[in-house]
DNA sequence: TGCAAAGTTTAGCCTAGGCTAAAAATGTTT
DNA sequence: AAACATTTTTAGCCTAGGCTAAACTTTGCA
């Protein structure tokens, strides 16, 4: 457990020195870390989607949603599959497996969360949607719970 | 046996929760975009810094604080020269050009509003570091506007 | 029923960004 | 000044994630 050198938000304008080297690596590596489940996650999450709004997950609106060619989702989804994350059979439709699924929630919840935070702050929502695509992997557990405390205030406070 | 396509989705009202497919593709497509420039910015940044705080920028302080490998700085600084950003002669230390001066500021900036905002919502220090390293570069300008006023919001009413 | 269209997969190319190992240059110490 | 230490660079390997082209399977329609 790292010790945490201060919890009060700090306003003042002290900001301008550089954390020691380790820490700022540690920084760096979680965004590394982010970056290589992020896409897993978000086919995941798409894949979820897909399956609950349209009863099945095909390759073409895959590719279609994410913006990328056929040859890629098809790699990709070998890969999922690689991973324990979905079932597949040659030119068939994709399922999740239960840690699919699992993951799938997580991610929906998680973007949920975000998209609602950036809404209640006043973002509109197109840009809310885009800004929480990108974020979503990026929001620590910390910084959810107190997103979804934000949200929820204002939504009682309106 | 499923078929292929018995179980076509009901357009009319089903989707509502997903966005229609090319936004949803443009979506990607921005976070995409977001991937391919942020390590730039983040090593230009991060020279801006070490120039300011230290007066030069060596390849073994940039590694030690991105947490890689000086073969790895020192690709990316080639890359960095090939894109204008920086200058440099073999064996000496970096220097950013006028462009690079305005990208690290822009990020500076850019990274001092993110991590402002998070400690202002309540996050603490740490945590804030860390998810503003990694939000950074998928916040819009619109939002940035936003929390760039909320942080001052609450600075004045606290 | 058979054939064309649509969907899926495979093969192979490219770039980015990690890594190690080793060579080359610079800096330091005796 | 020579030897050693540090720093920087280069070469080459690996994986991820885009792409195109082409082969193959399934579906739908005349």
């Amino acid at each position: 457990m790292p010790t945490y050198s201060d919890n009060r938000p700090d306003t003042s304008e002290q900001d301008t020195n550089l954390p020691p080297p380790e820490q700022h690596a540690r920084q760096y590596a979680a965004v590394r870390d982010a970056h290589e489940t992020e896409l897993i996650e978000d086919y995941v999450e798409l894949i979820g989607d897909l399956l609950d709004h349209a009863g099945e997950a095909r390759a073409t609106d895959i590719a279609a949603r994410m913006g990328v060619r056929q040859a890629t989702v098809a790699r990709m989804i070998r890969r999922l599959n690689d991973q324990g994350l979905v079932t597949n059979e040659p030119y068939r439709s994709i399922f999740l497996t239960e840690r699919g699924r699992a993951m799938a929630e997580e991610s929906r919840k998680r973007h949920g969360v975000v998209l609602q935070f950036l809404r209640s702050l006043g973002v509109d929502d197109a840009t809310a949607r885009i800004d929480a695509e990108g974020m979503e992997h990026h929001v620590s557990e910390t910084t959810l719970g107190i997103m979804r405390e934000f949200t929820l205030k204002q939504k009682g406070g309106d």
